[in-house]
Order: structure tokens, then sequence, then C-alpha cells
RNA sequence: GUGGAUGUAGUUCAGUUGGUUAGAACGCUGGAUUGUGGUUCCAGAGGUCGCCGGUUCAAAUCCGGUCUUCCACCCCA
């Protein structure tokens, strides 16, 4: 008895309505970045494990899938490890393969990797799947994909304003009420280094990027809890209580950070990003959000978030420079700057907003109804000919189907024109046109037939 | 990884304190209509009640395990 065929948890098959809708989104989020000059590269599916192990934090270790050696991998185990039943040990042993967590890092390693024949700076756009074994729920999966920009080899702030152009170009074409929430790890960094944690500036970002959801009262607790001195929390909270426009909460923040060099530093990126966007009309609002943290490590500077404004959901955009991923791998003091956009969940905001054009349903513009063989062979020419006009048109492959059923089946595909030639058009050389919208019919020519489907 | 909910026809869901042969709507197939779909009418097919085990004379219903989906935490696109 077969079994009840299935996929493994959090991934899914895309049928062709959701297909459809899901190139919409590429489509739009690649003619953008195409527009603004990025070029596009692949990688691998897998990566060698030591190019993503350390790279996302603890937490991104674990959420890594290995890939088992090939072979009889055990037999060539280390018997005192495996005896130890250390998860981790064991997996060096039996594993050297794992699917990319992201696009950045596989991007880092290719860009070292090519780094003589490429052109810098370096800009890329990059479409493909990646996976984390999180344990789903919605707008969650371990399979998805990303839209990542990049610009690499180029330190300068034009590159972050770009990067908010391009959000700004393609939140409006795809119809979607979006913020864009900036701040800057500079800044993160001066802040801890004031209060004189500067170790710790990990666990005092994820603790106030938690400010939103769980209020002032639990952060301080969790300050606390992660070894933060109370007087250190204190000096905190002015910080947490920041509010007005941007350039307002700058200048506050220079006041706190006057002490630290660092935090100065990204005070003025800061500055210098919102001095530059100003004049360029963009419409989304750019919002500094100084609890945004962001939990990749390799952050150095600028980091982005970008939230629906009209749904409910966690972020659907987020990136921010590194100024050193490519070192890790052998090329030192390269600059990136770059920004994902999670098409899944785009997909989900725009599913829940009802924002998807109707007409991308279609595809076949129309039908020709097979009425048996010696018709069809008298349709095939013409439906070439349509085709040569870029008109999508098909057959009936059945030849002498009944006729309810091959209307039923035009009408199940929403395809607009069906088309009926059987006895009396051959003889007089028309084809019987009928909208399927209207419920209209008339007999024309072919070429009247390709004019009308051309409009 | 921790805690909670969920699973019944292709789909959305009913199903009483455990009690004959598990239902509805929509969809599907055939017919009314042999050159006309979307409306209507008639008929029909379709279920190991997620899976495995246990309790019971008897389980969709109670218990345990497991998997899926969803929710919260963690983290993130």
């Amino acid at each position: 008895m077969a079994q009840k065929p299935s996929i493994p948890k959090g991934t899914r098959d895309f049928g062709p309505e959701t297909m459809v809708k899901r190139n919409y989104i590429f489509d739009t989020i690649k003619s953008v970045f195409k527009l603004y000059g990025y070029q596009p590269i692949e990688t691998p599916a897998m990566e060698n494990l030591s190019s993503l192990m350390g790279k996302y934090g603890e937490e991104g270790d674990k959420l890594l899938f290995k890939v088992l050696n090939s072979g009889d991998f055990m037999s060539k185990a280390d018997d005192t490890v495996l005896s130890e039943k250390n998860s981790i040990k064991v997996t060096n042993q039996i594993s050297e393969k794992g699917l990319r967590y992201d696009l950045t890092v596989p991007f880092a390693r290719f860009v070292v990797q090519h780094q003589n024949e490429l052109q810098f700076p370096f800009k890329r756009y990059q479409i493909q799947n990646v996976w984390r074994a999180d344990r789903p729920q919605k707008g969650r999966y371990r399979e998805f994909y990303q839209c990542d920009v990049d610009v690499i080899g180029s330190d300068s702030l034009l590159n972050e304003v770009e990067i908010i152009q391009i959000v700004n170009d393609v939140y409006k074409k795809l119809k979607v009420n979006v913020v864009v929430k900036m701040n800057n790890r500079k800044i993160l960094a001066g802040i801890a280094e004031v209060i004189g944690q500067p170790d710790k500036i990990i666990d005092i970002t994820v603790a106030i990027d938690k400010l939103d959801k769980i209020g002032l009262d639990k952060v301080n607790e969790e300050l606390v809890e992660k070894g933060l001195p109370q007087e250190a929390v204190d000096k905190l909270q002015p910080i947490m209580n920041l509010s007005g426009t941007n350039t307002e909460k700058l200048q506050q923040i220079k006041e706190v950070l006057k002490e630290s060099e660092v935090g100065l530093k990204g005070v003025q990126e800061m500055e210098t990003v919102f001095y530059w966007l100003a004049p360029l009309n963009v419409e989304t609002e750019v919002e500094l959000d100084l609890t945004l943290a962001r939990g990749l490590n390799y952050y150095t500077g600028a980091i982005f978030e970008v939230k629906a404004l009209d749904a409910q959901m966690g972020s659907i955009t987020g990136g921010g420079r590194y100024d050193d991923l490519t070192g890790i791998f052998g090329l030192p003091n390269v600059s990136g700057v770059g920004i994902s956009f999670g098409a899944d969940r785009i997909y989900d905001v725009m599913e829940q907003l009802n924002l998807f054009p109707k007409d991308t349903a279609t595809t076949t513009k129309i039908m020709f109804v097979n009425f048996g063989e010696k018709e069809q062979t008298w349709c095939l020419p013409v439906i070439n000919k349509l085709r040569q006009q870029g008109i999508a048109a098909e057959i009936y492959p059945q030849a002498g189907a009944k006729m309810k059923k091959q209307m039923n089946y035009a009408n199940a595909r929403n395809i607009p024109f069906v088309a009926l030639v059987g006895d009396n058009e051959i003889e007089s050389s028309t084809i019987t046109l009928k909208d399927m919208d209207k419920g209209e019919q008339k007999a024309i020519s072919v070429e009247e037939l390709i004019q009308i489907l051309n409009k």
C-alpha cells in the first residue's frame, strides 16, 4: 500500500496560481535591482560547513541544515568522539557541507574566491532560496527565498542611500506601504562603551530590540539578568526614551555619546545618510530607531529593517553594512552593504491585503476547440501564426472531445477567448471567436483575429 | 530547542454523555443539452476520522506516543 506522500516540515509546494504571483514579486524586485545597475549571480545550495559556521551567532549554528558526508562515513569517524555523544563534535566528524542560511555569507565567499575577475565596487543581486532549521510558524518557513542586493568594495554612504531608494521603489511598485527603520551598530557600540559595558554589546542590543514588544520594565529586567550592573542599566534609560524627529533624536544621542569616538562616528554616518536622502523625495518613511538591533553579528555600520504598515508580519526586508565579512575568507578591509527582501513574507503580506493584480492569473489568451483531426490540422498553422505574434495560444489536445468538456476547461483556466473552427469555418476560411467574458461570438478572418488579440 | 492548540471526503467544516451503515456545503464525474462554458435541475463517485498503540462488549469521540499545521517564547526574511 502506497504511503501518503508528504514533504518535510516547513517546506511547501507552489501551484500555478501561486507561482504566477510569486514571479510577479520576483520580476518586480529584479527589475528595480537592474535599474540601479546590479548584476546577477548564483551560488550553490550547499556550502562547506566551515564557510557557514560561526557567522550567524550561536543560535545560527543550531539552525543550519547539515548534509551528511557521502559513502561509509561512519566507519571513518573517530570512535572516541562517537562514544561521547556530543552532537556538535559528531557533526564535525560526519558532515562537512551545509545548506546556505542566507545569501550574504556565500556572497562574501564568492567575492573572495573570484576577486581577480570582479570589478570593484561590485554590485550584485541574487535571488535564491535559503534554509533554516527553525520551528515553522506564520511567516516563518524552513525553506524560503531571499532577494539580495549588495555593493561590496565601497564604504561610501551613498550606497546606504541607494539601498533606501531601492526599498522605496520596490514597495511602491508592489503597492505595499512600509516604513524603513534604520540604526547604526556604531551607535550601539558607543552606547555600550559609554555605560562601561563594551563586551556586552550583543546582550544589550538583543534586549533593546524587544522594547516595542515587551516594554521598558521587562527589557531592564533582562539586562540585569544578563549581568549588567544596575548603574549601567540606569545610564541606558535616556537612550530608550528618545523621541522626536530623526534629527532631534540624533541631537539627543550625540549628547549622550560625546565621550565615545565610535558612537559619534555612527551618529555622523546617520546624519550624512539623512542629509543626502533629503532632496531625493523618497516617499517611504525612514525612521531612526535606536532599538533596532538585528541579530546577525557581522553588521558593523548601518542596519536596516523594513516593516509592512498595514499587515501584521515580522520584518519583510532587512540588511546592513558589514566591514569585514570577506576578511574571514582571506580578503580583509573590504566593506560592503546590502539588503535582503523576504519574498515569502512579502507574498503573505500581499495576499492578506489583496494586492496582487488580477490579470496576472491569465496565461493562455486563446484556446482552439478541437472538433476532430481534420479541423485540428487546419487550426495548427493558425496557432503557429498567433504564437509568432507573441500571442499565447493553445489547442485542446483531445481531438473530438465533447464541446462541453472543452469549454469547461477554457473556463476553468480563465482563458479569455475561445476559437471554434468546424466544417463551416473551414469552408469560408474564417474563425468563430468567442469572448468568454461577454459570451458573444462572431466569425472573423485570421488577420482580424491577430488584430483583436494583439490589443 | 521550551510551552500550548490543532488534524474528519479534493476543499471548508458539522458529528450529542463513547452506541447501528460518519454527514453538509462547495468542488468533481455523468446526464437534461451530439457546435457552446460560467446559471438551473437530476443522478453518481469519493473517508483505514493524521499515523501507531492502549482502555472498552463497543472509539472519530477516552488515554499514551508520534507526525503535520498554527500560536507564544527564542530567534529571524
